[in-house]
RNA sequence: GUAGUUGUAGCUCAGUUGGUUAGAGCAUCAGAUUGUGAUUCUGAGGGUCGUGGGUUCGAGCCCCAUCAAUUACCCCA
């Protein structure tokens, strides 16, 4: 047997990285739970349908597809074989996969309230904390298994949930340390606006791909894209005023709503950007133009996070208002907005940033030394006490040497080792050595929870 | 799916135009110290040089294939 080793793009968390994620989970947890969303999980599979064709075609192919059980039968092969010709063809088919791993929180999401509307209290404000799954190629901050961090409101319409939402944004960064985020606002109904200007509706998609690479590619080649999807010199021309706008957040609507004046989305769009704008004005709010968003169910305010110009990564976040996503499993009329955290890239960003609290490694406070058997045995009584009093504490279960003791209270970083020999127990002292000071003292065996509290 | 880079000890890496028995630091273990370590000293273990072919008198080094990791594109958190 050779080594063992792990799926591409998986991996295994350690302790000291446990920790820190849990840091992370639990300051968004709280987060969440102060603006009065409640918990949710789904599991971590879905029906294929489910979550065909809610992501666009690329996304189609990243999801996970699990293989039917029972292809092997006898029974099954004639209908295995039917299946596996359709796979080859690239389409799925139920016969060989009728499973996924979830995709995104949010199809699975919307699925729930499709199911469960009728006894859902509306307007419904839920987070959901859980691993998803994508088969795409791994790099930097990009893996194959990662958590998402929602919180969506539904049967809402109301801005107010916007403002909320940048809201959390703001209160879980500045917890977190990373304040020199950004978070970047758009709306699709301006996205919408310049498509119907520029050629109609059925460009939305390829305009809002082209453009949404300014910043990686430059303008002319953005422009030299846009021509080669169908448009014209003079769309191509509106276009590239439009990503030219700049100026102060209030200066850009004012230029949008000019350059693409007489249309009612635009109109509609800025008014909104601008009513969300004025209530956020404490959260450092970016509006951006060319922010698109790869999931095509949104339709009115899109948001993005940037981590700090100083770290190189991709959004950390994103999010926006979608009108009719259960419409998608028959339950029409339940307009959402959302937004999430990209819990990895953030603990990655943090790391390169050096902004975790070193107090997350403490785990054991103190270490009773293994000074024999006799010793091991009393000293193991007087641990009891301690932990009843929730004081984490251990006792070494190899009759090492003393060296070899203080090592693994030093990589394990705990605070306090606690030696009791003969010589203690006679005494009714233990010796108790602060390993961050040095200091030692003696301690009654009576008085040790209140020492070490 | 496309392209680049990298695979040598548990970890981080040296390794000369191809030339004796492949090295270092850290880590591990054992002993100077039978009750005070992390910043003393000594020693030990540990490698089919990713895998499989090829060229050569001779390959860690050159060639081909393959696998894996990683980065970028596409797309995305």
């Amino acid at each position: 047997m050779s080594k063992p080793s792990l799926p591409q793009g998986m991996r295994d968390f350690s302790a000291t990285t446990v920790r820190k994620r849990n840091f992370i989970f639990s300051t968004i947890k709280n987060v969440f739970e102060c603006f009065g969303f409640e918990p949710l999980e789904t599991p971590a599979m879905e029906n294929l349908d489910t979550l065909m064709g809610k992501y666009g075609e690329e996304g189609d192919r990243l999801i996970f597809k699990v293989l039917n059980n029972g292809l092997n039968d006898p029974k099954n092969t004639d209908k295995a074989k039917e299946g596996f010709e359709k796979v080859l063809q690239g389409k799925s088919s139920s016969l060989l996969t009728e499973r996924a791993l979830k995709y995104d929180l949010t199809i699975p999401f919307a699925r729930f309230v499709a199911i469960n509307h009728g006894q859902l209290t509306f307007p419904y404000k839920r987070y959901q904390v859980q691993p998803v799954w994508r088969a795409d190629r791994p790099q930097k901050g990009r893996y194959r298994e990662f958590t998402q961090c929602d919180a969506d409101v539904v049967g809402s319409t109301s801005l107010r949930n916007e403002v909320e939402l940048a809201g959390i944004y703001h209160s879980v960064f500045t917890k977190l340390g990373l304040k020199d985020y950004t978070l970047k606002i758009n709306s699709r109904k301006i996205l919408s606006a310049l498509a119907e200007i520029c050629g109609g509706n059925q460009f939305l998609t390829d305009i809002t791909i082209a453009i949404d690479k300014l910043d990686k590619i430059g303008i002319e080649k953005v422009k030299a894209e846009l021509v080669q999807r169908g448009l014209n010199d003079s769309q191509v021309s509106i276009i590239e005023k439009y990503l030219g706008i700049s100026g102060s957040n209030q200066e850009k609507l004012n230029k949008i709503v000019s350059l693409l004046e007489n249309n009612e989305n635009v109109n509609s769009g800025a008014n909104e950007l601008s009513y969300i704008l004025s209530e956020c004005l404490s959260y450092n709010i970016e509006i951006d133009f060319t922010l698109a968003r790869g999931l095509n169910y949104y339709t009115g305010t899109i948001f993005e996070v940037k981590a700090p110009d100083t770290v190189q990564m991709g959004s950390i976040g994103g999010g926006g208002r979608y009108d009719n996503l259960t419409e998608l499993f028959g339950v029409p009329n339940i307009p959402g907005v959302g937004i999430s955290f990209g819990v990895d890239r953030i603990y990655d960003v943090m790391e390169e940033l050096n902004l975790f609290p070193e107090n997350l490694q403490i785990g054991t406070k103190a270490l009773f030394f293994n000074m024999g058997e006799n010793e091991s045995q009393f000293a193991y009584k007087l641990m009891q006490p301690l932990r009843e009093h929730g004081i984490s504490c251990e006792l070494f279960h190899e009759t090492s040497k003393m060296d070899k003791q203080f090592k693994y209270a030093d990589k394990k970083n705990i605070s306090f080792v606690i030696i009791i020999g003969s010589k203690e127990i006679e005494e009714k002292n233990a010796v108790v050595k602060n390993l961050k000071t040095g200091a030692q003292e003696n301690v009654g065996f009576g008085e040790l929870v209140d020492y070490l509290k």
